[in-house]
RNA sequence: GGGCGAUUAGCUCAGCUGGUUAGAGCGCGCGCCUCACAUGCGCGAGGUCGGGGGUUCGAGCCCCUCAUCGCCCA
């Protein structure tokens, strides 16, 4: 697979290749990179829906875990990135019965049996389609241990925790008020219905006294459930209806007498301060009316359409049409007393934004309360820790206002309740059970199972340790758990990572992982959440395709600082992933250059082997480059270990284009070409910066770096970067005089360069300059690289005498060196007096402003002593500077 | 209604513990096909750090307040 090095570096010929080879190898399981007594490394992949294909939020979710993993991988940790995928209940039985409707058929007419047999189709055809699309973006899962929700082995897991909540009394079954979603069909969790913001109106409605001495008047934005009203509610202290509370009011439309109740819960100043009280459609109506003994009525069908419970000529209308013509009844009779805008939250079902219907119904239910304590205790006692970690307030409120969670779903796809009841005349015993029943253990009669399917969350909170083989005692299990890292975006906080930390708790003892990362979410240039029906998504796999799997992947994480969101322009895709192509095809280029510039396996640089680069054989160029890669591996491994991803990439590039490609190169040229003294160190130290920033490269660009570092000499021909040794600080390489005498350098260089372009001289035509320096280190490193400054800033010569001329260019340097580029007598004075000038005023300012706060007293007394004499220090340079500049402005003439 | 976050260059964002001449990439302007790379090289312009007030020797950073935008919860 090693061809010759194009001069343009071209992803798609080579991703897909290395993406097999390493699969192939492997290299993605842990038991294959690193021996048995390493310590593990675990992540869970949050298990992308069964049906699902490949978003950005996917992108840069999987992105973020792979970087992680492979940085934790080459540090020679035993690494787990275990991958799977979620049956999503509802999400995909919606998508089975589209395909049905275009059929013109509903699930009833194929039956339950036959319906849940298409969606396994469906899932064998179009299944864990995404995963193969996760390793077009470099994904290193462990592919091998993959695993689905609904197979066999986690299914054991989700019936044994299921029995065992039900013995421990956490599981049960009850009636009460559920969200539902009269389009699903089926019940859903206080987390599956979202709020949204809705304009709506409140519309205050006069309930008749019995008696005919008056009326009360209620608000309500759900007119319609009046239908369902069973009492009037006051607050108990309230003085304007205190003599009311016992009696009774006539309801209108539906002609039912219903008493007037007192109840705390009312809150006396919201509209009337009296309140209908429908207990079969609000959750508080349905308090009060347990407290008063109130009937339930539930009005609607499934469908959110008026129940048989309704006057007959509301029977079958559907909801919001029940609601036009109620208020109309209401406005006939005189009895709406005013209608007012109102902008409230109302839940719609997650996955298919209908209106939720609250509304009464026997589900099942766990009780939270006892696996939220030490949930919420594994939090403030610092286990968990989440980044950024303000992101655990909102862990923490969650788990303190918890409520039950309704899992039963009246949905076919999913993990059968496994609960039996007994038909038998009698006898009607409820059977909970880890295996299936054919007869009830009780009386032997004849059983039938719960019709209804668990909430596809419970089988996801249990993945930490279903997918390692619970209940059994497999050896990955007590491997593997607890994993480590949970990377995730926040919008699952609920659903997800708090319910694992829960069930992880519960069963096994220990938190699941102990560090939370929480991603921003993509959204494109107007700040909206990139969706399917916004239409503003960009397709991860268009992006491979145009720009590479590593340049998608720099941009995602170089455009993403510490749980902040990432914008990406859907109508400028240049805009967002050239920067990453360019970056690839700049370190192919610098590898290209350094690679094809060896001769065979470079001197090292460092160890007891023959042949080693000794510190006297290094120019100051060698030394500086050596101490920036030290000081990038520093930057970069605190980078990453802290997630700051951003910044790691950031640190890299820099380190690559800057330094790297832009100075060391560019320096170490003329060492490299032909057979030159000192060429093998160059080689040496070209070729091992380079492969330190390959290393420190790879979590984030996976494809470039592994395609450049095989190509090195001597590497073995089954060495993958993806499990070498991560780069660490090397205390030899420290080198702070290096950094700075080749800094000056630097600054010399641009000076010159500076002067150039100001003046227009053509970049063929050398020219002379004359530098001046009282500092013999100063004077010391430009004579040590004085060939580096020659050809960068194409010189004729660089002289450390005395000048003659006038006309030419002049400035200074920062620690007071005088650069002089004689320009000949065409220089225009006036030009160069007014560059001089303008230097010489921003110098004033600054040292104006300096000697303002160094003759402050309160400043020299009151600063920490460094502050001051690093102010001070300050001071003295850009006196040095100024004083030269003046010097030079006398001795041109300048008025 | 409660809570949280954001507001820094035309755009997208860094700036971590209060002390820098406030940074990066893109875009823009000028000059370059310099034998790794024009997906490139060199140089440059561009900022009253959302407004107001305060604390401090010193504020982009801390406090108060207002405004705008966004998120979560009720």
């Amino acid at each position: 697979m090693i061809e010759p090095l194009a001069p343009q570096y071209n992803p798609s010929s080579i991703e897909s290749e290395l993406y097999h080879w390493w699969n192939e190898r492997g290299l993605f399981s842990p038991e294959s990179h690193a021996p048995g007594s390493a310590e593990p490394y675990v992540i869970m992949m949050p298990p992308p829906n069964v049906t699902a294909m490949l978003h950005m939020g996917h992108g840069l979710n999987n992105t973020v875990q792979d970087v992680l993993i492979r940085f934790e991988r080459m540090r020679g940790r035993r690494a787990l990135w275990l991958p799977g995928t979620d049956h999503a209940g509802i999400a995909t039985q919606n998508v089975v019965e589209r395909e049905l409707a275009q059929e013109g058929l509903t699930r009833f007419d194929l039956g339950r049996d036959a319906f849940v047999e298409r969606v396994w189709q469906h899932v064998h055809q179009t299944g864990a389609a995404i995963l193969e699309q996760l390793k077009t973006i470099g994904a290193s899962a462990d592919w091998a241990r993959t695993y689905f929700t609904l197979e066999e082995r986690l299914s054991r897991s989700v019936r044994e925790v299921f029995v065992r909540l039900y013995e421990e009394g956490l599981v049960y079954r009850g009636h009460y008020i559920i969200n539902w979603c009269p389009r699903c069909l089926t019940a859903l969790s206080n987390e599956e219905a979202e709020k949204e913001d809705v304009d709506g109106k409140l519309w205050h409605l006069r309930y008749p006294l019995a008696d005919g001495t008056g009326y009360l008047t209620v608000a309500t934005t759900r007119p319609e459930t009046m239908l369902g009203d069973t009492a009037v509610a006051v607050h108990p202290d309230d003085e304007r209806y205190r003599r009311l509370v016992g009696s009774k009011v006539r309801l209108p439309v539906v002609d039912r007498l219903i008493p007037i109740v007192a109840d705390s819960a009312v809150d006396p100043a919201f509209g009337s301060g009296a309140v209908k009280v429908t207990p079969a459609h609000d959750p508080a109506d349905f308090e009060i009316g347990r407290r008063h003994g109130l009937a339930s009525i539930d009005i609607m069908t499934p469908e959110a359409r008026i129940s048989l419970a309704a006057p007959e000529r509301f029977q079958g209308l559907d909801r919001y049409e029940a609601r036009r013509r109620i208020v109309a009844e209401f406005e006939s009779a005189g009895l709406l007393e005013a209608v007012e805008d109102h902008r409230h939250a109302v839940g719609h079902c997650y996955r298919c934004d209908t209106v939720v219907e609250p509304r009464l119904s026997e589900q099942w239910f766990v009780r939270m309360e006892p696996l939220a304590r030490p949930a919420l205790e594994a939090y403030r006692n610092g286990t968990l820790q989440f980044v950024p970690d303000r992101r655990g307030d909102d862990y923490s409120t969650w788990l303190e206002g918890i409520r039950d969670w309704c899992i039963s779903r009246q949905l076919w796809w999913g993990h059968r309740i496994p609960v039996w009841y007994c038909e038998a005349p009698g006898c009607g015993r409820t059977s909970v059970s880890r295996t299936d029943l054919e007869v009830c253990p009780g009386c032997g009669g004849a059983v039938r199972q719960d019709d209804d399917v668990l909430d596809t969350w419970f089988s996801s909170w249990l993945v930490p340790f279903s997918s390692l083989g619970w209940p059994d005692s497999t050896s990955d299990l007590s491997t593997f758990y607890p994993g480590h890292t949970l990377v995730s975006a926040p919008d699952i906080i609920f659903f997800w990572v708090a319910r694992m930390i829960m069930s992880g708790l519960h069963f096994m003892g220990e938190v699941p992982y102990t560090r939370i990362y929480l991603h921003g979410v993509v959204r494109d240039n107007l700040h909206r959440k990139m969706s399917k029906s916004l239409g503003n998504g960009i397709d991860p796999l268009e992006v491979v395709e145009r720009y590479g799997a590593d340049a998608l992947r720099y941009s995602l994480v170089s455009g993403m600082s510490v749980g902040t969101d990432v914008i990406l322009d859907p109508n400028n895709l240049d805009t967002s992933f050239a920067p990453g192509r360019n970056f690839a095809n700049k370190l192919w280029n610098a590898g290209r250059f350094i690679l094809l510039n060896l001769d065979g396996v470079p001197r090292p640089l460092a160890g007891q082997q023959a042949g080693v680069v000794g510190p006297d054989e290094l120019t100051l160029a060698d030394r500086w480059i050596i101490a920036r890669c030290d000081a990038t591996v520093r930057e970069a491994t605190d980078a990453y270990q802290r997630f700051r991803l951003n910044d790691a990439a950031g640190a890299v590039y820099h380190f690559i284009w800057s330094d790297l490609a832009d100075w060391y190169i560019e320096q170490v040229k003329p060492r490299l070409y032909g057979d030159v003294p000192g060429g093998d160190v160059a080689r040496a130290v070209a070729a091992q910066t380079f492969d330190v920033a390959l290393r420190l490269l790879h979590p984030i660009m996976p494809f470039i770096t592994e395609a450049l570092w095989r190509r090195f000499p001597g590497r073995d021909e089954e060495a993958s970067i993806s499990v070498a040794p991560w780069p660490t600080p090397d205390p030899r390489a420290h080198a702070p005089e290096a950094l700075t005498s080749f800094g000056l350098v630097q600054e010399l260089v641009s000076a010159i360069r500076v002067i150039r372009a100001e003046y227009g001289i053509q970049p063929g035509q050398a020219v002379l300059a004359f530098v001046s320096s009282e500092n013999p280190k100063t004077v010391a490193a430009f004579q040590s690289e004085r060939a580096t400054i020659v050809r960068l800033a194409k010189l004729s010569d660089l002289s450390f005498d005395e000048h003659r001329e006038r006309g030419g260019g002049h400035a200074v340097l920062s620690e007071g060196t005088a650069l002089f580029v004689p320009l000949g007598d065409a220089i225009d004075l006036r030009r160069e007096c007014g560059r001089l000038s303008s230097e010489v005023e921003r110098l004033i300012r600054l040292v104006e402003s300096q000697e303002r706060k160094l003759g402050n007293e309160q400043f020299v007394s009151r600063a920490p002593s460094d502050v001051v004499q690093r102010e001070r220090q300050k001071l003295t340079t850009w006196k040095e500077q100024y004083d030269v500049l003046v010097k030079k402005r006398e001795l041109l003439g300048c008025s």
